[in-house]
DNA sequence: AAACAATATTTGTATATACAAATGTATGTT
DNA sequence: AACATACATTTGTATATACAAATATTGTTT
C-alpha cells in the first residue's frame, strides 16, 4: 500500500501525520473486507462482536453494561444493537429476576451455530488482509501496537 | 496498551484475530483524539479531510469527484460534505463554466485560516498519539503498514 | 437532429452512531 | 416511610454514512 499514491499526493507527508493517514487507509482496508465477509450474515461486525462476548460467557448471561464495556468498538446504543440480534433469532432478552433494572441477554442455538459459520468467514478474511505477513512480522505489528 | 485487559479476556487469542482487534482498539483511539483535537473547529475528520485536500490545490478548483477520489476515507456523499463546509463559509461553490454537469469547490481565505489553526492542533494530538514512539518505530510501523 | 449512453452531481431513504434526556428500579439517609 | 441519589436501560433527536434512484448535462451513434 503506497500511501501517497491512494491519496494522490506527490508532496512529502512528515511521518507523524504519514502513519496517521496510513493506518486510517489500513483501517478502512481491512474494515472492508471483514464487513463483506459478514455481509451474508447480514450482521455488522459490531452485532458479530456482541455475539462473540455472549459465547465467551459460556451460558451464563450478560447484561447490556457488561456488554459495552468488552465492546472492542464502544457504542452509545447497546440495546437497539441488541435489538436486530433478537429480530434475527440469535439471541434471548429476560429481564433479571434479582435485579430488575438489569436485563440478562444470552447467545441461543441458533445463534451459536451462525456464529460458527462466520467465525470461518472471518478466518478467511483474516487471511486475505494479512497474506503479505509472516509470523515474526505479525509479532512485530503487535509489539508497536501495544506503544499506543 | 493491552488487547486482552481492554476487552476483558483471559483466553489466549490466535494473533491474527488479535492483531486485527489490535488494530481496531488502536484506531479507535486515534480517531477519538483527533476527533477531540478538531472539535473546537467544529469539522469532522473527513471535513477536515477536504479542506487540506483544497488547500492542495493552490487555488485551482476541485470538483466534487477529485475531492472524493483523494479522500482517505471515502464516502457516498461529498455533495453533503461540502455543504457543512460552504455554510461555515470554508469554501465556495460554483458551477463549472466549461462543462456544467461539475462544480468547481475552492477553499476560501477563511477556510484557509481556520485550516491553520486545525493544523497545529492535530499537530498536538499527534505528539499526544505518538508519544511512545521514537523515529526509528514510526518508520518501522510504516514499512508494516505497507504491507497491507 | 433524435436517440442513446456516459458522466457528474444531487436527492431520497434506510440504517448507524453519538449524545442527552427520560424511565424505571434499587439503595441509602433522615 | 419519604426523600434524594445512584444505577441500568430505553427513548428521542440530530447527525453521519451507505446505497439506490433521479436529475441534468455532455458526448456519441445512426
Amino acid at each position: 500500500m503506497n500511501v501517497e499514491e491512494i491519496i494522490k499526493t506527490t508532496k512529502k507527508i512528515p511521518l507523524e501525520p504519514r502513519t496517521a493517514i496510513h493506518m486510517e487507509l489500513v483501517n478502512n482496508k481491512v474494515n472492508e473486507i471483514m464487513t463483506a465477509a459478514l455481509k451474508p450474515f447480514e450482521v455488522s461486525m459490531q452485532q458479530f462482536n456482541v455475539l462473540r462476548i455472549l459465547r465467551g460467557q459460556q451460558g451464563k448471561p450478560a447484561n447490556l453494561s457488561t456488554l459495552n464495556e468488552r465492546m472492542v468498538t464502544k457504542m452509545s446504543n447497546t440495546t437497539r444493537l441488541v435489538d436486530k440480534l433478537l429480530a434475527k433469532g440469535f439471541v434471548n432478552r429476560t429481564v433479571c429476576p434479582s435485579n430488575r433494572r438489569k436485563v440478562e441477554i444470552i447467545i441461543t442455538e441458533t445463534g451459536l451455530k451462525a456464529l460458527d459459520q462466520m467465525d470461518k468467514a472471518l478466518s478467511e478474511a483474516h487471511k486475505v488482509i494479512f497474506k503479505n505477513f509472516d509470523n515474526k512480522e505479525l509479532e512485530q505489528l503487535n509489539t508497536l501496537l501495544d506503544k499506543f
